[in-house]
DNA sequence: CTATAATACCTAGACAGTCTAAGCATAGAT
DNA sequence: ATCTATGCTTAGACTGTCTAGGTATTATAG
């Protein structure tokens, strides 16, 4: 069923991870807790979900990565936004608000 | 890529199907028809979408079918929501608001 | 009269993205 | 010494939507 109600994330997850690398570079394990303490626990990026999917972003050029150290010392691979991925990320939440808003339409309609 | 934005209408169909068949039964063409004027044409619906969801939806007793004429005189298939269909109306709604919430929380965090 | 569009339904197969579940490695806490 | 948290990887299952084809009937346009 997915844990994120059927399967609601499904096309968002993107965005999220692209809104979510805006402030600044992350690597995806920092992402994936970063939704999910901003959503309070209500979004849960599950890791075979988010490396994938931080794949095809880094494939399709919206993002690039690089090894490095954590504030902790650890190795963890760090994702930054390309100009590609911003405008991307523009587009999606032009995307995003004409969908929620349609959905909105048809939920009010009753 | 999906006409809908991506793969935003995935696990949202069900619940704008439903939704739609909350206001009496109608048959699947209408259904579609009722979703995408509701929505000023934003919304989509292809009957290869369609027909398979109502398919599942009886399968899961949301909804039952019965062959029937429309006004203009044509055959159609009218389905009706069930009671275990408004309930899972109900719960889709309760979820889609979270969700909703949840994407808009990450959205303004920056 | 005839072609085309609209209504109404059906369905196989492609496709894409998320999740499960397993694994590896290191660091910190008990 | 063990367990938890951090951090990354990946194969395969799963699910639902879309493409693209089909059938049949009615209304409209030329």
């Amino acid at each position: 069923m997915g844990k994120n109600g059927v399967e609601l994330l499904r096309g968002t997850l993107g965005m999220l991870v692209l809104r979510t690398l805006e402030a600044g570079p992350l690597h995806g394990y920092a992402v994936a807790k970063s939704i999910q303490s901003t959503t309070d626990e209500t979004l849960t990026v599950e890791e075979g979900s988010l490396y994938p999917a931080l794949y095809r972003m880094e494939k399709r050029g919206w993002v690039v990565s690089e090894w490095g150290t954590t504030e902790t010392g650890r190795r963890a691979k760090f994702y930054s936004l390309t100009l590609e991925g911003r405008e991307q990320l523009v587009a999606e939440l032009a995307t995003w608000g004409e969908f929620a808003s349609a959905v909105g339409k048809v939920l009010e309609a009753g």
